[in-house]
DNA sequence: GAACAATGGTTCAATATATGAACCGACAAT
DNA sequence: ATTGTCGGTTCATATATTGAACCATTGTTC
């Protein structure tokens, strides 16, 4: 391992749950010397990565990492980021996926990807996601702002027979997805449509957008739905990830709750 | 110099005029032979903090970055109380804002906002402020730890004709900051630039940064100065509020005799 | 208030690691 | 076919990294 390695490896530590650590602390994290995590700190320092808080002489992220994010940010639209997780999710699930952002209270399409998988594909061809029929849209408005629920009852439009068109339907679908942490939308939009979503966040730690694969209904199985529940927490990680944020705690333990409790069906069956 | 630190100094290499680099490119910016760079590059790629475009072999900025940004932020939430007192202060004056951070020895830029107003506008693109010839650099030398004369004595590039190189001019421009509690670059960094400063401070205490108007020097008058001075106080309080700090009664009592000296030079004439 | 155990920071001999000239294969232009 | 790039690789050389021991402060314990 180079030290250059050894010196950017300090970074890591550094997280909101641990955003100031102690020279010794630091030490004992990364397994290494007093005299030489030092001088990567110093070396760090240098550049403006990191900086010494002077109360309390602990170190934390530096300003030059604002700097690097901008360029970055500028550099790499968000939409690059969404395109290798997307072809995977495709070819994993076998079913037509989207990545959809969050702008004001509206829910655009980002991009799409179709798996060659199957003959028939379910094909969304819209640019903005209804709030209250897609799994997009209701995985947005379970996730994200409070103001949405709003929105999204101001126009229940019935798109199908199980569209949610009144204020307690839309309250419980919100609620389950709540409760699961993918959002669904059971042939609430199109008739032959199963989608299921997972929410995406951005370096602002709130929802940006969601990730969905919308099934064909009728090959719809609870063990593809497993497949795709799987496959979407890892296209949501990794997309998150490229838009430079993270999962939250709770969602992550609403996935791992649903799916234990998933298998436990299973193997009971 | 460290092999980390040759490592973490090629991210400054990055900018958004500039998002994309090569290898040779690279080796020849950094002065550097190839295989090092190489090297380097492969650290910093295995961290995230770069990526190679699969396409045009050509390195950019990574991932990581955005997520060290959003932990950094999380920590230290400095953009978050610039923006909109940036954005009044860059509306009141006309003029070209932005807003400085001191790490270490070093004043970085934090955030900047142009002004629709005039046709003709300051443009900076640097990612740090030299100490002695920019107004954010001569109000944070004056204002900020003792050490950073030093610092800044240490390199005096001469940018224009009026650039302090010397020791003495250094020390005569520092005093005037001292006295009037203003930073003030007169076509000191560019030859048609006019810039004015004002100090920020944060829960420790201490100086934290600084927010500065870049005026168009053609267009720059006594009038026009009186009313960045004026602004730039609204701007500096603000900003220190937002940060957890407020300007210490010395700097307001220089800012209140400024004005009022003025005032009596003004309704002298 | 003396002893103790943390902390951040420094030194220097031993040695593990970084370095760069030369080289390779691929590609583009001349 | 030649030449000049490019990104990437090799290996002997030597330079920069390492860590045990040390120091100075600070805060805690008895």
């Amino acid at each position: 391992m180079s030290s250059a390695a050894k010196t950017l490896e300090l970074l890591t530590y550094f997280s909101t749950n641990w955003p100031e650590i102690g020279l010794s602390q630091l030490c004992k994290m990364a397994k290494r010397d007093k005299a030489t995590t030092y001088r990567h700190l110093q070396a760090l320092e240098e550049t403006g990565l990191i900086e010494q808080n002077p109360m309390t002489k602990r170190y934390r992220l530096g300003p030059a990492i604002l700097q690097l994010a901008q360029t970055r940010e500028a550099t790499v639209p968000r939409k690059l980021g969404v395109q290798a997780p997307l072809f995977e999710l495709a070819n994993a699930t076998g079913e037509t996926c989207h990545v959809t952002v969050l702008s004001g209270t509206t829910v655009y399409e980002l991009a799409s990807c179709d798996s060659p998988k199957h003959g028939t594909r379910a094909i969304i061809d819209i640019q903005t996601f209804p709030l209250h029929a897609t799994a997009s849209g209701l995985c947005t408005v379970a996730f994200g702002p409070e103001t949405l629920m709003e929105v999204a009852l101001s126009n229940l439009h019935p798109f199908t027979a199980t569209t949610a068109t009144t204020a307690q339907d839309l309250s419980a679908t919100v609620q389950t997805i709540h409760n699961t942490g993918f959002g669904r939308a059971d042939r609430s939009y199109e008739n032959e449509v199963q989608g299921l979503s997972a929410p995406i966040y951005d370096q602002t730690g709130h929802l940006a957008g969601a990730v969905s694969v919308a099934s064909v209904a009728a090959r719809f199985t609870p063990e593809l739905e497993r497949v795709i529940q799987n496959e979407l927490m890892i296209a949501a990680r990794q997309i998150s990830k490229n838009w430079g944020g993270t999962i939250p705690a709770h969602i992550e333990a609403l996935w791992a709750k649903s799916l234990t409790s998933e298998n436990v069906l299973e193997t009971a069956s």
